[in-house]
DNA sequence: TTTCTCACA
DNA sequence: TGTGAGAA
């Protein structure tokens, strides 16, 4: 499933397939830009160079106008939809709880110092194995 | 030809 | 948001 971000995330199409694809005027889609709303990479010649994603993006950015929102509004969306994000990074990034560590410790510890005699009991008492 | 930036009778 | 000018 990498791989297939990766390519949504390939900015590869020019602002006029933008156009047809969004049905938006070249004007909107860079007026979006510099709202924030989107962020296309630029090619040498400062061309602006759009990726799958943003495609969806602006579709989205053109339903919530449908719905009457502003682009306040929209910004606000994607600032949740970030500060969510963040968070959850943050929490992979340490995956670790004081009880996960607890439980680690105790599990090596087991290891070096009890597991042989609890093996030799276990193995002692259970033939079939 | 297409897209960019800037500006507005 | 549209549109036109001049450049790349």
């Amino acid at each position: 499933m990498k791989e297939k971000e990766l390519r949504r995330s390939q900015a590869v199409l020019p602002i006029g397939t933008v156009m047809k694809l969004t049905k938006l005027s070249a004007r909107q889609i860079r007026y979006y830009e510099e709202q924030q709303l989107v962020t296309p990479k630029r090619n040498e010649g400062n061309r602006r160079m759009y990726s799958l994603n943003d495609i969806d993006r602006l579709l989205e950015i053109k339903d919530y106008l449908d719905e009457g929102i502003n682009m306040a509004g929209i910004k606000h969306i994607y600032d949740e939809k970030a500060r969510k994000q963040a968070q959850k990074k943050a929490q992979l990034e340490k995956p670790l709880t004081d009880a996960d560590v607890r439980r680690i410790l105790r599990d090596e510890f087991m290891s070096v110092s009890g597991l042989s005699k609890q093996n030799e009991f276990f193995f002692k008492h259970n033939k079939n194995f």
